[in-house]
DNA sequence: GTAAAAATGATAGTATTACTATTATATTTG
DNA sequence: CAAATATAATAGTAATACTATCATTTTTAC
C-alpha cells in the first residue's frame, strides 16, 4: 500500500527529496534581509502567497500582511523594501522552480523532440500538486503568476530593475527552452520569441479559459499545453 | 506635388476622412460623461495618453492630469469614475480603431489567405503615423498598450467588469481574426488561441525588443508582424 | 437678452497607502 | 550573562483616491 503510494507519487517524492538539500537562488538584491534565513520570512512569503490569491496585488499591503501573520508592517520592512520587490521574490522563486524542473526533467533525454515536449509540458502546465513539505504553496503560487506576473515588468523601472538583475531567471529559463527549440531545428529562426511566446503565451490561455472562455478554445479538455506543443510541432517543422 | 502627396499618403486622407463622419463607439458603461461631447473631455483624453505614456499607468493620478490641463481633479472625475476605467476607456477606443482598419482594410478579398495576412498587418504592426487631425495620437497610445493593456484586466474585478461588457470590442477583434483563420483552414482546431497568441503575443513581442532584447528575436529588422506570419502560415497548414 | 440649466472650478475633507524613524522589548549567540 | 540582533510598537509624513459642497462660468432655451 506504501509502496504504490510511494511509486504514483514518486516524482514528488524524488522532488521533496531534493529541494530539502537545494535551495531555489533567487537574486539577492531583489530582498533586504533573506526570508528563507528566518522563521518570520517564511511566514512572510508563505502568507503572501496566500493573501496576494486572496484580495488581489493590487489590494495587498504589507499592513493586511502583517495582520495575516500577527507580525509588525515595520517588521516586514526589513525583508522587502516593497511590495513590488516582493512580487519581483516570488516571481523570481516561481521561475526558478520551474527551470529546476525543465533541466531535471529533460537531462540526459537522447531524442531531442521528445526533450522539447517534456520542456513545453513543464512550463505551460497548471501546478496542481503542491509539495507539502515547504512553505511555498506552488499552486497558488501558480495562480499569482497567471495573473500578476507581467505587473512586475510592466514599470517605469524595467531598464534599470533589468540591469540590477532582477529579470535573469526569467531570461535564462526562456533561453534554455530556445535552446532545445534550436536543437530540434537549428534553422528555425524565430527560436527566441517562440520560447518566449510559449512561456507567455501559457500564462495567458490559462488566464482566458477562467475569465474570457469566449476567446480560447483552451478548456477542460483541451490544454495550453496541448496547443502549445501542436504549434511548435508545425512552427518548426521543415 | 500635391497629387503626389495625395497618392503617397492615400490610405491616411481616406481614413481621415471617414474618421471625421465615424465615431469610434466605446461601450458607454465605462465613462460617466462621454468625454468626446466636450473640449474638457477631449482635452482628458487627449492629454491623459501623453501623461500615461510620459509616467506611466502607475504614476499617473486625476491631480496631475489636472494641473497638465490647467483643469481641476475634480473635473475629470465628472467624466471617469477612476483612473482605471478612463485605462478602459483608451483601450477599448484602441481596439476598435484597430477592428475598423482591420474591417475596411481587408473587406472584399477574394483571396482567403491574403485577408488573413493583411489582417495580421493590421494588428501586429506598430503604430507610426498619427492621424493629426484628431485629439488622439495613435503613435503614443499604441504604446501605451503594449505598457499598460494588461493591467486593465488583470484584476481582481475583471469577471463583473467582463459582464458590464467592458471587454467586448477586444473579444470581438479577436473573433473576427479568429474567423478569418478559420476561412483558410476550416480544420485547425485552434483558431481562437491562435488568434489571441497572435495579438497578445505582438504586443509582448514589442515590449520585449524594447526592454528584453535578448529573449526574442524581433529588433529593427525582424518585425513580430513577420514573425506571427510566419507562425500563422506554418500553424494552419496541412 | 435673460433666466434656467449645465458644466466647470475651488476648496475642504477622509480613509488609506507606502513608506521612514525612533524607541522598546524579545531572542539569539558568543 | 552581556552584547548583538531581531522583532514589535508607536508615531509621523506626503501622497493617493477619492467624495462633498459651494461658487462661478458657460451654454441653451425661450
Amino acid at each position: 500500500m506504501i509502496v504504490l503510494l510511494l511509486y504514483l507519487r514518486s516524482n514528488i517524492l524524488i522532488m521533496i527529496n531534493l529541494l530539502s538539500n537545494l535551495k531555489i537562488q533567487v537574486p539577492d538584491k531583489i530582498y533586504i534581509k533573506d526570508p528563507e534565513s528566518s522563521d518570520l520570512g517564511k511566514r512572510i512569503i508563505q502568507h503572501s502567497i496566500l493573501l496576494i490569491e486572496e484580495i488581489g496585488f493590487d489590494s495587498f499591503t504589507f499592513k493586511k500582511l502583517g495582520a495575516k501573520i500577527g507580525s509588525n508592517e515595520s517588521s516586514i520592512y526589513r525583508y522587502f523594501e516593497s511590495k513590488h520587490k516582493l512580487l519581483l521574490y516570488l516571481t523570481s522563486w516561481y521561475w526558478a522552480w520551474i527551470e529546476y524542473q525543465l533541466v531535471f526533467a529533460t537531462f540526459n533525454m537522447p531524442d531531442k523532440k521528445e526533450q522539447l515536449f517534456k520542456a513545453i509540458d513543464v512550463v505551460t502546465k497548471t501546478i496542481e500538486e503542491d509539495v507539502e513539505f515547504s512553505h511555498i504553496n506552488e499552486v497558488v503560487l501558480n495562480k499569482i503568476i497567471i495573473n500578476e506576473y507581467s505587473k512586475s515588468y510592466l514599470t517605469k523601472e524595467v531598464d534599470s530593475e533589468n540591469k540590477e538583475g532582477y529579470f535573469v531567471v526569467y531570461k535564462r529559463l526562456i533561453k534554455r527552452l530556445s535552446d532545445m527549440i534550436s536543437n530540434v531545428n537549428k534553422d528555425y529562426k524565430y527560436a527566441l520569441s517562440l520560447a518566449s511566446t510559449i512561456v507567455e503565451g501559457a500564462l495567458h490561455q490559462h488566464f482566458l479559459k477562467e475569465h474570457f472562455s469566449s476567446i480560447t478554445d483552451c478548456n477542460k479538455d483541451i490544454t495550453p499545453t496541448e496547443y502549445f506543443k501542436e504549434l511548435t510541432t508545425k512552427a518548426i517543422s521543415k
